[in-house]
DNA sequence: CATACGTTTCAACAAAAGTTGGATTGATGG
DNA sequence: CCATCAATCCAACTTTTGTTGAAACGTATG
């Protein structure tokens, strides 16, 4: 991932709307949700769920599929995880210490556990 | 970590300059980098660099310390692995097998490696 | 204490992003 | 094939965000 990328995702994180929809679709798992319940998840009109989706979509962080009369929207992990190891490359300035509590807090999603929930 | 909080850090990080400075600030490690030399690697004004690191200390992604004439300015790791922590939080519904390469990514920082210098 | 240097504050302007309502597209069912 | 529902596109408006230059501040030095 290049900074041009992280750089349009992090802007799409960067607001309220489109944060709550890429949590909303990161806690759902891979089977999503559509945008009708997104709408009314997030609480805001059909129209501007829209917008933000496409803005989400072009940043990389979230994929669709139609299903029926409706689209069903789902996180896209993979770049998540690009977008974090981007955020934490060549850290620290050779002091691991400093930056290894970054790796165990996101260990603490214990889904290396083999949990089916999690904390 | 609030949604609040996590949402002020990534619209922050969701500004080119901003976001090149928190980089400049994680590759140099917890000694930092003087607002001059801040300035001259990002290629920004000294008045407008000063309106963005306000931006990103207010977001509480960095710290700053004067050191005689100087300012200095450091990454706050520690809200970085918050960061990371909450977008990933209560992922994948319940199927490890998604995010677990996130984790993956994150480790490839080398940090937890022993290394004095990262790929 | 006056001067120089690095940094920040302030006020104005320029540019970009978010919201809204109405019209449009695509899929289903009578 | 017409009516209906879900979702999107479009254009206007409103609000927020980023940039700039001049002035002010704090710290060191002669």
């Amino acid at each position: 991932m290049d900074e041009r990328q992280a750089l349009a995702a992090f802007a799409a994180l960067g607001q309220e709307h489109r944060l709550r929809v890429v949590r909303a679709l990161v806690t759902a798992g891979p089977d999503g949700l559509a945008a009708g319940a997104l709408a009314a998840e997030v609480g805001i009109a059909s129209t501007n769920l829209s917008f933000h989706l496409k803005e989400l979509s072009h940043a990389g962080l979230i994929t669709s599929r139609r299903e029926g009369k409706s689209v069903i929207y789902s996180a896209a992990y993979a770049s998540l995880s690009d977008l974090i190891a981007f955020l934490m490359r060549d850290c620290c300035g050779g002091r691991p210490e400093v930056c290894a509590p970054a790796v165990a807090a996101l260990s603490a999603c214990d889904c290396t556990t083999g949990d089916t929930a999690h904390a």
